[in-house]
DNA sequence: GATCTTAGATTCCTTTAGAAAACTTAGCAT
DNA sequence: ATGCTAAGTTTTCTAAAGGAATCTAAGATC
């Protein structure tokens, strides 16, 4: 298919997404998060081949995303766990598990339930600012280039992330 | 390549990344809602070919993320701009931009700055409780099935979401 | 020693995503 | 009439993603 390759491209997002953009990766990372750490479990779960299960599992693994980890001596076997580079998508993926709630709700109400421990509440996440704590939205915030942004030479710059374009 | 359908599971996650989890749709999203809404400018911006961005761009209006809309008259010229349900991705870029900035930072800082206009500083999105205001992370939560969870004839099951299986 | 379990690797095959570049269409501009 | 601009279509080509099924290996169990 030739992707064009985006790791390498000034934009944080396209970096995060060079990863985790595919079909499976969100599901794996979901399950793994959840405590389905086993291939086999993994591959029944999802319903997805095992030839990409283990392709996955292999980038992963060399992004230090997930570690494997021996689970039981005799015989031994392995699982997959998170890292803390692992563990710190699972904001990620509470942001699609609230646009999917939101814009594609089931019949029957949400798949699943989140709930807090700390508060001891069912909860959903907000995104939040980190100085404030109000919610963050695309009307009250404006992007602007920061320090990595745009510089250096060979560096490929995506997204000029102006204020919006006027009309001729 | 015959994608598994996902968009129909008992899933928000699997809902959301059917449509999100491409290499493109992410950062067309972030273009769009950072005032890149022209055809061209996005083609030129992401260095995207023309036919996958015209493919994208159809399926994000069918999906009613984005809708074209006219912004002259003489010669008449459309642009897309995000639909309510387009402005609620806005958490999962900010969350996958959070991610690519702490385990991908580039040598120079982050690549953007976000600014929030409610109370003025530069910041960055956490992902909190929206019950208590605290930050949400996976060793602070459990995940159950829900209402809309696992059930219904022919609906698929993904993740029983268990807690964390012990070994044998 | 035969079979079962778990975690893959390998092989074969089809589909399609994507790049690149040229073409199209409508309305202005000169 | 000729050209320009914006927004796409169309065509050709190649790489690779994905599914399905089989094969392997190491230990366990009977």
């Amino acid at each position: 298919m030739t992707r064009t390759p985006l790791g390498d491209v000034a934009c944080s997002i396209a970096r995060a997404t060079d990863l985790f953009a595919d079909a499976w990766t969100a599901l794996i990372m979901r399950d793994v998060l959840t405590g389905v750490t086993r291939f086999d479990d993994l591959a029944h779960d999802l319903g997805i081949s095992r030839k990409v299960l283990a392709a996955r599992l292999a980038r992963l693994v060399r992004e230090d995303v997930l570690v494997r980890e021996q689970y039981q001596e005799r015989p031994p076997r392995e699982d997959y766990r998170a890292t803390e580079k692992g563990k710190d998508l699972y904001p990620v993926l509470l942001a699609l598990m609230n646009w999917g709630d939101r814009w594609y709700p089931g019949t029957a109400g949400p798949p699943a339930r989140v709930q807090h421990l700390t508060c001891g509440h069912d909860t959903s996440a907000v995104s939040a600012c980190a100085r404030c704590g109000d919610p963050l939205t695309v009307d009250n915030t404006t992007q602007f280039p920061g320090p990595g942004g745009r510089t250096g030479p060979g560096t490929r710059v995506l997204g000029p992330l102006l204020a919006s374009r006027q009309p001729k």
